[in-house]
DNA sequence: TTAAATTAAACAAACGTTTAATTTTGTGCG
DNA sequence: CGCACAAAATTAAACGTTTGTTTAATTTAA
């Protein structure tokens, strides 16, 4: 499905409203308002508001594989220096994403809605696989430990940042991050380092 | 505020509700017929659906300070071996109370509501002051190493959680989770244990 | 007999979606 | 280029529901 710039505009505007006042305390009312169309073209468009969510989250998930791949496939570099750099690279999408995550992570626990999410699921399926070959190759070569729980590496990982995200306004006074590029940087060296170092410590020492 | 025994009913229901369909998807008609009482003694009770929820957070979020520090106070026993329960600590408590957590969590990033759930964060800034005061003094006792992101910790043991709770139709396919008991066990022991190892490795080896 | 608890009904407001009419845009032809 | 016609886009209005809360009357308990 190809988006014209209105469509555009209108999936911006949803997504945006969807993370900041849950799905159901959005209105389309309030979506054509932000947007400056018609109530009715979301309709006309989507279907139906429940449809502009699925659309939203089917074109915000994709593309992340191929990065991922890209780091893993690099054979020349050292594997903690590539895990650092998928460490990097999640947090880093998830942070531009986080909105879209926070409706997924609501709907897909809500019992509401029959949203499936089927393609986020299959996503992470795939990149979930990337990441088992890229660590049991590491462990073949004796760099990192044996009993690694793999499926969990990536909670750690995306539950960290997102437990920051979640309650961000107890952090935000914990470090004194006042303005939001004091909050951009906070995210991208000290959170992304702490998690760096906790990976790293995980899947190389033993126990 | 005591709460009769059908005011308690209100709450208890009211909760699974919230975080079954969400704060705004749940009506006060659906709690009213769940709770088996007429929807007026909502407002009767409560003032309003959202002085319900208020009260619902503050009295959930109480006594957990006190079983951290009966851990943290036996010096008689390692500072792993105490970490280790810690953990674990926080993961039975934020397992059982789950649904207030991702009540807490959709409205502390919701700009609709107004609730500010002072309560909520002042208890978090309680149990840090306790986590930072028992990590720097294993950090004195030469057991935890020098640089650590101790305000970092728990959002990695929380996060660690959440992200498995949220995401847990992905998880529950992964690891074969097919019954509640499965699931509950796998929370207990692998999940666990996961983060324990996990913390264990964080603060002990320098890089 | 007085206060508290409970009820059914009504309230206005907001919800997502659809309708039918109108305007805008695109295309083929002379 | 300009006209005619069809398709697409856009609109205001209306649809029937559902929302949280309040009212006023009635029942229960102290």
């Amino acid at each position: 499905m190809e988006l014209n710039d209105k469509q555009k505009e209108i999936v911006q505007v949803a997504e945006k409203l969807f993370a900041e006042y849950g799905f159901d305390g959005t209105s389309v009312r309030l979506i054509a308002k932000e947007a400056g169309i018609n109530i009715a073209m979301i309709s006309y468009y989507f279907g139906s508001k429940e449809k502009l969510l699925e659309h939203m989250v089917v074109h915000r998930m994709s593309g992340f594989k191929v990065n991922l791949d890209e780091i893993i496939a690099q054979d020349d570099r050292s594997y903690h220096d590539r895990l650092n750099e998928i460490v990097a690279l999640y947090v880093k999408r998830i942070h531009k994403n986080n909105r879209i995550y926070k409706i997924v992570h609501n709907e897909l626990t809500n019992n509401a809605r029959s949203l499936t999410f089927e393609h986020y699921l299959s996503q992470k399926k795939k990149n979930l696989d990337s990441v088992t070959k890229f660590i049991e190759a590491g462990q073949k070569a004796h760099v990192f430990k044996k009993h690694i729980e793999i499926p969990l590496l990536i909670p750690s990982i995306l539950g960290t940042y997102f437990h920051f995200h979640y309650n961000q306004r107890f952090y935000e006074e914990s470090y004194g991050l006042n303005t939001p590029e004091s909050k951009e940087l906070f995210i991208e060296t000290t959170l992304t380092k702490h998690i760096q170092k906790m990976l790293n410590a995980l899947i190389t020492y033993e126990d």
